[in-house]
DNA sequence: ACACCATGGTGTATTTATAACACAATACTA
DNA sequence: TAGTATTGTGTTATAAATACACCATGGTGT
């Protein structure tokens, strides 16, 4: 929640840098303990919970205007960002238009108007991501896909989308790099999967299946130290990781 | 292309009328003597060819503006339509922007600034349709998708993406229903298969993939008439067809 | 030291789906 | 009435997905 002095400021600002009518949302999944997380924001003074998101700066490609929100809110760059879906219920924001009325004139509220969002996720490594609040939250943080808050507006809506998508994507394009370490085992690639898919999968033709794609590379050095029989280490060959994104995999799980 | 009169008023109308900076773009599919077709405009005076489009109003959901532009030019109603994509490079639009500069000043030039616009593609009964010019235009016509004239602006790249789009969408999501008359032969629902994908698809096999589905069914009467031994008529099982719908198909071409 | 056990690695039948292919039936044409 | 293009209906071979079993390793508890 603004004071009137910092709403005058931040909407003179939006209005002058910003495409009117036009938000991103981002979902961005992590991976992490065998749980897949998403990032959530919680407003200043408000028990109110959002995905991060923002606006498109009035020379800025949109898939640039995604990355720089990403990065403002992670730290990371260069990372698995795709757009999914536009939301365009022209109540979707009413909550929002509704919020700051009185506080400021119409015309110089940037909030007063329906927004279209654009919806992006993201896939990114939950070790190296580093959470940041944005000027509107005091709270950016990961929370498992089981124990989210009820968020705001119609994002819940936009995360069961973005997850339904990943879903969908995993039948036809690989998917991991991003959100696993550079080395990790078998067991733990699979376990991602099986908690994107809600399922479980068999060990033996996991295993079978994702090395017929020829995107991993098994390494000489097993992990030491674990209470078990040392698992062996892989990494993504990047090449042809880069390759089955462009050119699809074959069949579903 | 306007005059200075008819772009005021187009002008103040659409300011009036329209969310600012958002526009929808339409590929509008048939399927008629064997070819796919590609619903496009011409402009009134020049030789440049459009996908039909509009903007969204005030008040209106997308997907309603979506079907209002697909109503206005084909006549046709409650018809598969699906966005597939924003496109939001902040150069995209810009011959248009430039088109009427000087003409009227800026801050009233509808076309002045940066559009984004939303992707959506419709599958629609070639014979029902009626093409209808907008005004803008001065054709609307139906084009071969091995024929199709350049495309002004990014329209070519919106209707490639939609194209790999409905191709995609054919792995997963029976179609047909939309494009194909209410009765119709195997060979002539293979046909639009192998148009769609572009490659020759078994006859046999397509065949009995297609009936285990479960979403057609065979009618007593065959095609009588024919220079050739009659086939058999099928029409879609509307009921299986929507639970396939939403429930998705098995596996890929 | 040793059985125990949780975990990870590897292999092999069985079932199912996909692909390749051949022949009979029909309705017109010459 | 043979010829021909087209449609209908298999059958077999191959590949993929699934189900399932056994061995190896490195700790644990006694």
């Amino acid at each position: 929640m603004f004071t009137k002095q910092e709403l005058k400021e931040f909407c003179d600002n939006a209005r002058l840098n910003f495409v009117d009518h036009i938000s991103i949302d981002c979902v961005i999944f992590g991976f992490h303990e065998g749980q897949l997380k998403v990032l959530v924001l919680k407003m200043k003074d408000e028990d109110a919970w959002y995905l991060p998101g923002g606006f498109v700066l009035k020379k800025e490609p949109i898939d640039t205007a995604a990355n720089r929100i990403l990065k403002d809110r992670t730290g990371l760059d260069k990372i698995f960002l795709q757009q999914f879906h536009v939301f365009g219920d022209p109540d979707r924001s009413r909550p929002h238009n509704e919020m700051y009325r009185g506080m400021i004139a119409p015309e110089e509220n940037w909030f007063s108007h329906r927004f279209l969002t654009i919806g992006y996720y993201a896939l990114v490594d939950f070790v190296h991501a580093n959470p940041t609040p944005d000027s509107h939250s005091e709270v950016c943080a990961w929370r498992d896909l089981g124990d989210l808050p009820k968020l705001e507006l119609d994002h819940g809506h936009i995360l069961k989308t973005a997850l339904d998508t990943l879903r969908l994507q995993l039948n036809y394009q690989p998917i991991g790099y991003n959100l696993m370490p550079k080395e990790f085992t078998m067991p733990e690639l699979q376990k991602l999967y099986e908690t994107i898919l809600d399922q479980k999968l068999d060990r033996r033709n996991f295993q079978r299946r994702i090395l017929a794609f020829g995107i991993l590379n098994r390494l000489d050095t097993p992990r030491k130290g674990g209470a078990h029989k040392a698992p062996y280490l892989y990494s993504f060959d990047l090449d042809n990781y880069q390759k089955a994104l462009n050119e699809g995999l074959k069949g579903g799980w």
